[in-house]
DNA sequence: TTTATTAAATGGAACGTTCCAATAAATCAA
DNA sequence: TTGATTTATTGGAACGTTCCATTTAATAAA
């Protein structure tokens, strides 16, 4: 039961015996004191079954050490990556992440915001929601708290951004595709009110460019960005007069969509239609067949985001550099060759 | 650029031309003040750029608007979902919670609890760390903050738990399993410092009992909780003698496992073994052949751990009725017939 | 008009820390 | 011994709010 008024460090120098300074001194650490002194006030903070309170504290000191990590979608187990890289990092600097979930929603995300502002937050890794609104984090700005963002960026801001390299991921797969003999391509899922979609979707075209593919021959349909929006993308596609024979997908999900579509139409993922997706979430490796993939290692960039936040919370600026992740297309069974070419014969994949 | 020092109340209640108590009353909506007074003394927060300092506020009021969800792996989907179903409830309480994360580490779960607390939570909903001692909750239940455990319970604590049925959830996938004609069972996954496995793995048991299987014919193996985990499990029990021909899994992650070592050895889920996975993940559904799972709806239990917490607040008790929630058997593609039983012909299971 | 009542606004103390300047005690140099 | 220096400890002010008790202004009742 107990819990009485919550023991302060008064409670704990009467305790002990010394001032409340010699308390604040000891909790912090401090090399000043006697080391019997020391052990007699923890004792005492031990007995009086005492809660550090780092709101008053922070009343005092420069800033606090939580960092509110805001994310548009927990459940996708891609972000949830990007947030334990995220927290491996900030762990070992002895910071605190909060994360709080947006669920793409703007409106949320600004309560989100406001919220973790008050608490008093040191800084703020941010994956905005679709949507946001460009003057979303002038509030913030304006507060001087450094904020970036990771796996999306914002049109027309100066906000820092770790993001993987989307067009140069969608090149790849889609050199992939081209050189497993495929004509016909298709890029599947998304939509242009997401940033993201025209980076991926920049790196599709300017492949099927620069690889000779006719334009009227690279399909583009968006959807959704989940399995739902993938088995829509494909039924359009098949419906078509041609037919492409492989498509790059947004992510993963659409990708799981898609295949799941083909085999409900009695065609087999890789065999009969070449699908690609983006993430490579950790599903891809263990889909039935494995899903051939672009990685973008979102723990590494969850990583990457945690450094640049401490930097710019210790040398207190709002500026960083932007930084570009590497890709690297997995390729594992979801795409074997066109069936339908015989005119030159499928180039040799990376397949393992 | 901006930034100046951090503006307050003071300097909103100059620009406006009141006191600060004035800007506090207005801060709080109070209707003490006249409303041309409050627009205002609005105005004048717009101009400063003013952030709310909650800490501050929370120095002189009883307690604050943060509760702190405590997730021991944020990277299965089930505890996103849990954490979603709460976040729910908690948005239109008008009250902030802040995920942490815990990645199954008890040291990790004691720092985040430590630190929760110096924030000032108003409440903790915790999915205990595999490991965690009795005794990792003392303090919180000295500082008298509510505390609810979510999905997993702790041996010998008074802290109310909510959970789903995991027993009747075990009983029902079993029976199930039986009326199929299986006779020869497994248990796949899990280990026994998991109280959830013991209830699980009792209703699994009971089922053998009451419905006259063999307690020989009733095979046990412990695993990882993950697709390794199931992958090992089924690998085991093909090695034996008289070797099973269903299984219950611990969880759908432990059931993929099995299904892939399955399709590795040219076996087919469904028809040549039987598997029943248990919380119902998203992907269960997708999975192919779609994974017959006992539902636990996380969402649901996270939305009833938000309002006991709630409840708790308000009534400023640390004691609460547990909740045992509701499962079902959500009968999909993965366990036809036993085909090797031929004396008594399958029961006709609820399949649609 | 005067007085009582209500409405609106305010000053001050308190909340639990930190940190600076000051003191007290111990050690050293002369 | 005395003063200077170092080592430990301490009181007080400050941080940005809330809330109570007051004051002031406006309105109603007499």
């Amino acid at each position: 039961m107990a819990s009485r008024a919550k023991a302060t460090i008064f409670d704990i120098a009467r305790e002990a015996g010394v001032s409340k300074s010699t308390v604040s001194l000891v909790l912090q650490g401090s090399g000043l004191i006697r080391p019997e002194t020391a052990v007699k006030v923890r004792k005492a903070i031990e007995d009086v079954g005492y809660v550090y309170n780092r709101g008053a504290a922070n009343l005092r000191k420069a800033h606090s050490n939580v960092i509110g990590m805001v994310i548009n979608d927990l459940t996708n187990p891609f972000f949830a990556e990007l947030a334990v890289g995220m927290e491996r990092v900030f762990q070992s600097a002895g910071i605190v992440p909060f994360i709080a979930n947006t669920a793409e929603n703007p409106v949320r995300q600004e309560e989100v915001l406001k919220s973790l502002m008050e608490q008093g937050v040191a800084g703020l890794i941010v994956s905005p929601a679709r949507g946001t609104t460009p003057g979303a984090f002038r509030r913030l700005e304006m507060a001087g708290v450094p904020v970036v963002f990771a796996m999306r960026r914002l049109p027309e801001s100066r906000i820092p951004v770790i993001t993987p390299d989307n067009h140069r991921g969608a090149y790849l797969a889609t050199a992939h595709l081209v050189g497993k003999g495929h004509r016909r391509l298709a890029f599947f899922g998304g939509s242009s009110d997401l940033i993201v979609y025209h980076e991926r979707l920049g790196g599709f075209r300017e492949a099927c460019e620069t690889l000779g593919i006719d334009p009227r021959d690279a399909l583009i349909i968006e959807g959704e960005t989940n399995r739902k929006g993938g088995m829509a993308c494909l039924e359009t596609s098949l419906a078509m007069a041609e037919p492409p024979t492989a498509a790059l997908c947004f992510n993963d999900a659409v990708a799981f969509g898609v295949m799941l579509a083909l085999r409900k139409r009695g065609l087999e993922p890789g065999a009969d239609f070449a699908v690609v997706g983006f993430d490579d979430v950790v599903e891809a490796e263990h889909y039935m067949p494995a899903l051939t993939s672009v990685a973008v290692d979102s723990a590494g960039l969850g990583e990457r985001a945690a450094h640049v936040m401490i930097k710019m919370i210790q040398s207190r600026t709002t500026r960083a550099e932007d930084h570009i992740g590497a890709v690297n297309l997995v390729v594992r069974e979801s795409c074997g060759p066109d069936r339908r070419t015989r005119n030159r014969p499928a180039a040799t994949g990376a397949a393992r």
